[in-house]
DNA sequence: TATAATTTAATAGTATTCAATTATTTGGTA
DNA sequence: TACCAAATAATTGAATACTATTAAATTATA
C-alpha cells in the first residue's frame, strides 16, 4: 500500500523554520536570566545597555532600528533603566520630537559586571566557531529578506 | 600605531549569536501577524493548534514539552483558544492533576484556513531548501545543547 | 497510616507587543 | 506671515506572554 500524501505536512511543526528559531531563542534567553538576574537586567535591557556601552548616546529611533524593536516596546525599557540609574532620557533641543538616551557613569560601570556573561552562554550553546558563523550569517540573511 | 585591543569586544550587539536569533524570531512572527490575524490566532496559539492538529488530543504538560513552553504560558493561551471553541479543557479521570486538551470540529476546520500559511511565510523568509535544512539542524543542535 | 517528595496546572506580577493617540516638525499655499 | 495637511517621533493603554510562586493531587517512604 502506498504511503498517503499529506496535504497538512506544511502545518506540521516539525516542518516549521519559525518554530525552532522561536524556540531556540527563547531557550537561549532563559540561559540568560540567571546571569541576568545577577546585574538586575532583563534579556531586552541588556540589549539595549549593549548599544548603550558601544554609542554613549542615541535616540529611541535609532536604537530601535539598531535592536529591530519599535518605539512601544522601548518606552517602557528606558523608562526603567532610566529609574535603575543607569540612563538619562532628555528631549532634544533641535527636534523635540527626539528623546535622546545617554548613559549614566552607574550604566557604564555595569559594563564590566556583565564581561563574564558572553562566554558563559557561548559555552552552553556550544557551537563550533565555523557553525556559529554559519547561523549568523543565515540569520542575518534571514532579517534581510523578511525586511 | 597598533589597533587597540578592545576588551569589550565581547558585548558588542555585532558579536552576540543570541541577538540574530530573537531579532529573527521576531521578524518572522511580525510576518506572521497579517496571516494569523485573519483567523484570530496570536503565533502561541497557532503553534498550540499545530500540535492539536495532529495530535487531536494531548494533556499540558506534553504540549509544553512539543512547545518548550510551560504551564504558565500556556494555561492562559487554552483559555483564550476554548473560549473561541477550538479546543475543550477537560481532566483526566485517572490523574486529575492532567488537563487534557481536545480539538473540537471548529478548531478542525481552522486547519483548512490555516494551510496556505506556511507557504506565504516561506515565500517571504526565501531560503534555498539547503540553508533551511542547514539552518533547522543548526537550530535542534543548540536546543539539544543548551537543554 | 502518616508524612515527605514529586508532579501538574493555575495564579499573580512583571515584561513585551501592537494599535491608537498626542506632540512636533516640515512643506505647501493663501 | 498664518494656516493647514502630511510626515515623523514617542507615549499610552489593552492584550498577550513569561517567570516565579502557590495549590492540589499523587506517589514513595518511614
Amino acid at each position: 500500500m502506498d504511503k498517503k500524501e499529506d496535504k497538512y505536512a506544511s502545518l506540521k511543526l516539525e516542518n516549521q523554520i519559525c518554530f525552532p528559531l522561536y524556540a531556540c531563542s527563547k531557550e537561549i534567553i532563559r540561559k540568560y536570566k540567571p546571569y541576568l538576574d545577577e546585574i538586575d537586567l532583563t534579556y531586552t535591557q541588556y540589549i539595549t545597555m549593549m548599544v548603550l556601552w558601544e554609542k554613549k548616546s542615541v535616540n529611541v529611533k535609532t536604537l530601535g532600528e539598531c535592536l529591530y524593536l519599535d518605539s512601544g516596546t522601548l518606552t517602557p525599557v528606558l523608562k526603567k533603566l532610566e529609574s535603575k540609574g543607569y540612563i538619562s532620557r532628555v528631549r532634544s533641543n533641535e527636534d523635540e520630537r527626539n528623546l535622546v538616551v545617554t548613559i549614566t557613569p552607574d550604566g557604564e560601570k555595569l559594563k564590566d559586571k556583565a564581561l563574564d556573561i558572553p562566554s558563559k552562554i557561548g559555552s552552553c550553546v556550544s557551537l563550533t566557531s565555523k557553525d556559529a558563523e554559519l547561523l549568523y550569517s543565515l540569520l542575518y540573511k534571514i532579517i534581510g529578506n523578511v525586511r
